[in-house]
DNA sequence: GCTGTAAAGTAAACACCGTTTACATACGCT
DNA sequence: AGCGTATGTAAACGGTGTTTACTTTACAGC
């Protein structure tokens, strides 16, 4: 466990590094500011990665991007356009953290073994960025986007989102024997419920006092409910 | 299932009559309101059960009371303050909820029996509730209120709120032999997540478009699993 | 190289929102 | 009756998203 909180924390680190270069707000010579609406984007990721979704002010946005208000809507529709965008991209970066965890395992000799601990890496890689980035969890599920769609934002290297993932490790489950066929269908949703729900009660719900530590102590026990509760 | 829909259903229609009362304004003869923090609180009651959390707007409900805006601010120190009084309110709605599904059950010779609808009660009417009243359960759970505080403004007939709702449930597993004692500790908090997540990725998540009696069997299916995965 | 067009910026305004300050009213208590 | 205080109003401030009209620039085609 405290080896996923490290290597969540690096990414943390590395990210906040990356934010600085833009956070500066030089002045620009040209009339054109060139890449405005990444540069919109991106000051909107560090305010919902800051505040959560509520936190996005689109013209705090232009205001850091150096141009006026209205040059925003150049680039997108409305306040909530730009907030699909930052979303997307939150979403994008909660794919990274789990394949993180996913492939700190190889198949082995074990395809239980596997099974199981694809299980754990998704659920457990679920909360540790949803605790390490209450911000941009929080904004990454503000909103409904569709969910079995393809976009290639949302995903990560594999080229898979957060649902797919979990797919993945449950499919692993079934061919290893662990899950019954029948008991396979729609657990996808069973399963992420218990994550989602946790992380939620936890991040903008009556459980919001309580220590990371013991989220994700919970986190193991409610994984393990999972795994023996899906038959 | 259909019984649960109907009474909640029923729960709906009385609720929306009581409210035609006040959304009728009426311009009053007397300088003083005489009830304008209750009427405040309605208002914005009916705005969380029609748009959710972000709809309870101070303004629209002075409007609505026949008030100048800053009126409000003689019975609420902010808008946050008369969110809170309105998630209260909708709180207890969902312990009613809760209650009602429990009541349809007796001790009976079957202890385990009576256990395992103890926890179905909780989980499909914690559902149940927020199929049915989507904007109340957003506004119930937008922000952490504290959790074991036994403020009767958020409980039922019984005096318990959802939470401790959840905890009579577990209580009467484990006093059957369903749970052993280890298992027991915390286990409202899995219990809790399960539903909690699915209720909350069907209503403002990427399963917005799940039809409702998915979702309800969806619940079936994950009151079992928790049920078999606590141990 | 000039020029026309469309893209990408600005300026100013509008309608909201929450909130504050100063002032007005009327209720209830002695 | 008079007075204090609770409860209302009026007007204003800063913030938000958004629209309309105008200006500047980059670039493509002759």
């Amino acid at each position: 466990m405290d080896a996923v909180h490290n290597s969540l924390l690096r990414d943390t680190l590395f990210f906040e590094e990356t934010m600085k270069k833009t956070v500066a707000i030089e002045k620009r010579k040209t009339f054109r500011h060139g890449d405005l609406r990444n540069a919109l984007i991106t000051a909107g990721l560090e305010m919902a990665r800051v505040g959560g979704p509520d936190a996005v002010i689109l013209r705090q946005a232009t205001r850091e991007a150096g141009v006026s208000p209205n040059a925003a809507y150049r680039h997108f529709a409305s306040q909530s356009a730009l907030l699909d965008a930052v979303r997307s991209a939150c979403l994008s970066q909660l794919a990274t953290a789990i394949e993180d965890e996913m492939k700190k395992f190889r198949p082995g000799r074990d395809p239980q073994a596997f099974g199981r601990k694809s299980l754990r890496a998704v659920g457990m890689g679920y909360l540790g960025f949803a605790m390490r980035e209450p911000g941009m969890f929080r904004a990454a599920f503000s909103v409904p986007p569709p969910i079995h769609s393809p976009d290639p934002a949302n995903t990560a290297s594999m080229g898979l989102n957060p649902f797919q993932l979990l797919s993945l490790a449950l499919d692993r489950m079934q061919e290893s024997g662990l899950l019954a066929g029948k008991g396979r269908e729609g657990a996808e949703y069973l399963a992420w419920s218990t994550v989602h729900g946790l992380a939620l009660l936890v991040l903008e719900g009556p459980l919001h006092a309580m220590p990371p530590q013991v989220v994700l102590a919970l986190g193991e026990r409610i994984v393990v409910m999972v795994e023996r509760g899906l038959r």
